[in-house]
DNA sequence: CTGTCAGTTCATTAAAAATTGAACAGTCGA
DNA sequence: TCGACTGTTCAATTTTTAATGAACTGACAG
């Protein structure tokens, strides 16, 4: 009866913290970012992050920062609670808003720095010799500028279907 | 002059095969399979394993693995080549092809699988006595449900879109 | 057959990423 | 101003993931 710390879910917020927790790695995301939103998905009352600690059974440090990082996707709104000292939050269940704060804070960036290193490529190519190479690299280069696009048209597109 | 193994690649390769390096990781995938890719995406010529290995100075072991990979994408191709003893590859370039197999071996079955742990999860939730509960979880359950569906229908609207 | 070479497999090792926990910062009431 | 309490940060540690390399399979030429 008295074992370190239990994790308090019930079952079914046991499955839905899991199914999270697996859910986000798919997108490259620590387990941990995973359960803390699943456990705000599926509590109909706000939760301070001690609850978080105790009921996941997960250092304050990992809530922590996975609760800064769910705040800057926007998949986590901060709402008042009980105890007026603490920060309470629930989840935001709009998936477009997930996709989007996805979208925005890991793939945008990464588009970006990608921009620059096409620039950085092109000019590579134009110091290239020999005719052949210059054309071929020239060709894939274009390849990759087109790519870039096509991700670009397609972004805006995925969020306006989520959006419904 | 005589460093154990110089890696091989002149300056446009290095920052292609960088490129793909770092840009598979977005979708979760090794290194070394980005390196792979990038090499052959850039390399006019088929390239044969051992090539791959010399060149990226990557082992054996992890180049099988890769190629073997990027063969169930369907992101590569069996070409013939100088030597007949070996196989030769050629990168396909078609981004449509590539994000293609990543949604057909990578995302759909992580869908698979979440179907049947939403059809668990309702089980579950027609075992909750508490009636104000129950109508909470069931709310939410219908909302993943819902989830799933629009990530349904966006997966074959993505793949249109770059079929151009 | 036999030796050589292409390619695969998988246990071990190395590298990368996530988690912890202790120190710290900020806030508030007494 | 102090002590109690919420929340953050980050170096150390643990866990997870990828890469290595040696042993193996199979094909084929001589």
């Amino acid at each position: 009866m008295s074992d370190a710390k239990p994790n308090t879910l019930v079952e079914i917020e046991r499955q839905v913290v899991s199914l999270f927790a697996d859910g986000v790695r798919v997108a490259g995301l620590p387990r941990s970012v995973g359960e803390i939103y699943g456990l705000l998905f599926v509590s109909a009352e706000p939760l301070a992050m001690d609850d978080l600690v105790v009921r996941l059974n997960i250092s304050k440090g990992s809530v922590s920062q996975g609760l800064k990082f769910l705040r800057t996707l926007g998949a986590i709104r901060e709402v008042e609670g009980p105890d007026v000292r603490r920060t309470y939050y629930e989840g935001d269940i709009e998936l477009k808003k997930l996709v989007g704060g996805f979208i925005r804070e890991q793939m945008r960036p990464h588009m970006e720095s990608g921009k620059d290193r096409l620039k950085s490529l092109e000019a590579e190519v134009a110091k290239e010799e020999d005719g052949a190479k210059q054309a071929f690299y020239d060709e894939r280069v274009k390849k990759l500028e087109r790519w870039l696009k096509q991700a670009k048209l397609v972004l805006p597109l995925i969020q306006r279907v989520l959006g419904e």
